[in-house]
DNA sequence: AGACATTGATTTAATGTTAAACGATTTAAT
DNA sequence: ATTAAATCGTTTAACATTAAATCAATGTCT
């Protein structure tokens, strides 16, 4: 079947890595992602409100450097956040070219409501692994992901 | 800021681990999603052909299981690659619920083309980690994979 | 100052994605 | 055998996602 495939050791050792690491953040982001329904919540705009709610107001630049996505992307999820409330927007005042990103104290509520149940989903994932395994793991991805940006 | 927000340590390892992950395979898939679009191919519709040349013909629910993706999405994806007649869509005479999808000439051509260049790319990903760490990495990830689904 | 380039945000078109409802088909149960 | 349950695929609605084009604002260069 694949005889026009060749290909080395190493190659099919990092290929199969990579499918992997997709078969598992597909797994997980879709167990992460069935108890967000229950809060009319996505994972965007999950990470959106965590990444303001921990790191303060942000442009939406760098909302879309935090969770890897394009600019036409945020711009949208902001957009259904804004419609519940949950963020506002404002022009930036120096550089009017920014918008400025911050939780509504809705926002904040809903996300402390959420994000206890957010661990906990995770405590759950990972439980498949030692806390030496996931150390291991998280320095490894660390420097997957920082190479691969 | 996070003052309403007590965590264990080891909690707090498995969130972080979870970010990584996600930014990774977020990342990654970037990486490898740009030279798709040369070839006017998703990560979804490579997903596809590579399961089909690889095991062969397939009925949409495996299809669905193989690439962890629901059935309505299957059918669309399959709707789109279609049309471009790579792939092509037949009733099993013995169960017509089931829809089997088998590559065609042109869609095994393609994938021939463009798997070298995943390849290529998955390598380069994979450069900022050794061939032993990559194995660590590998087996974690199954792991986790295997036991969040 | 004026022309040009850069940058952040938005819009648009195409595809992906899920959940839920639905239709067709097959299987199981009484 | 007829009814009920289960299964596969499709459809729909809502949101996500990217790339590319566009607009507005800022910065740069002469």
């Amino acid at each position: 079947m694949a005889s026009t495939m060749e290909m080395s050791k190493t190659q099919l050792l990092k290929l199969k890595a990579y499918v992997k690491l997709m078969r598992a953040a597909n797994a997980v982001t879709r167990r992460l992602h069935q108890y967000l329904v229950d809060y009319g919540l996505t994972i965007s705009q999950f990470g959106i409100l965590e990444a303001l709610y921990n790191l303060g107001p942000m442009h939406q630049k760098a909302l879309g450097q935090k969770i890897l996505k394009t600019g036409g992307n945020i711009t949208l999820v902001i957009d259904n956040l804004v419609k519940r409330d949950l963020v506002t927007r404002t022009q930036d005042v120096k550089d009017r070219r920014y918008t400025k990103v911050r939780l509504t104290s809705g926002g904040r509520e809903l996300f402390e409501e959420v994000f206890p149940i957010h661990v906990a989903r995770a405590e759950e994932v990972f439980a498949a692994l030692t806390l030496e395994e996931i150390e291991t793991l998280g320095n490894l991805l660390k420097t997957l992901g920082t190479a691969a940006v």
